[in-house]
DNA sequence: GGATAATTCACCCTTTTGGGTGATGCGGAT
DNA sequence: ATCCGCATCACCCAAAAGGGTGAATTATCC
């Protein structure tokens, strides 16, 4: 975050020298208010969404009628983006091998969120892992 | 998305007539470049991480009633009284080991009753079998 | 009573999962 | 500047799950 805003200002005073250089090196004075604005504003609105982008890295939330994600849950038991990503995917069906491909990682990372999964759930298989999540309306 | 820039442009107008305003009713015509500047690299910045915000939130909203027992399904995939009993065990997160104990019955009985199972629901894991029987309404 | 379906079990072999340990690189926070 | 958490991956080994075949005992239905 503070590498964003750091990038803002340099940014912002690059592109104010810029505006001042061609100001007084073309002698075109009158560029109006209303262009710098444009710039500044398309600029900054890009560069706005790509750090709201950034910031937010995809929050799908699943919602049913009958289920509430409990977040509280997930943060107690320490569990990371990743790991319920996977979580997901494994309450899907898929195998460790198939989840892999899906999101373009090795099997033994898998592997390794998995077990971690299965430690803060207190499962000791998938299955379980999965009930588990449901019973912590971690899942629908 | 063409709401945001209609907004966008919307914004842009009405901030720029603002400034113009705010120089010629107060004459304050040493309002520097860098000032405007600012001013709008802010806003637009807020503005575009709001709307980066907008975007990424999606959420998918799947109503579902509440969970009615498909017999007719059941009986359409010949899914015996026996083989129904295994499936719930095994949703519940137990191993073939821990069914077969609570049934008093062999391990490769279980074995048998879970591999008919997957034919009947079109499924090659257990989990991939659990989540096709909610689909199916067999289990809540 | 005989056909049919369900339940039970065995054996063999392959694939998948799970457990443990350790290592690396990146990014955030103090 | 450094430490910590997260994500990544490897290797080894053991346990569990799955696939195929075959077969013996019950139920169950006409």
């Amino acid at each position: 975050m503070r590498k964003i805003v750091i990038l803002y200002g340099i940014v912002l005073a690059a592109l104010t020298a810029l505006l001042k250089f061609i100001e007084y090196r073309y002698i075109v004075r009158d560029l109006s208010l209303e262009f710098y604005l444009g710039i500044v504003a398309v600029l900054f609105a890009s560069l706005g969404i790509w750090a709201g982008l950034r910031l937010t890295r995809r929050n799908i939330i699943i919602t049913r009628s009958d289920f509430k994600f409990n977040a509280e849950e997930l943060g107690r038991r320490g569990i990371t983006r990743r790991e319920f990503e996977v979580l997901e995917l494994m309450a899907q069906g898929l195998s460790n091998r198939e989840i892999a491909d899906k999101l373009f990682v090795s099997l033994n990372t898998i592997k390794s969120h998995s077990s971690k999964l299965y430690m803060k759930l207190d499962a000791r298989r998938r299955t379980q892992a999965i009930s588990r999540a449901k019973e912590l309306q971690l899942l629908p």
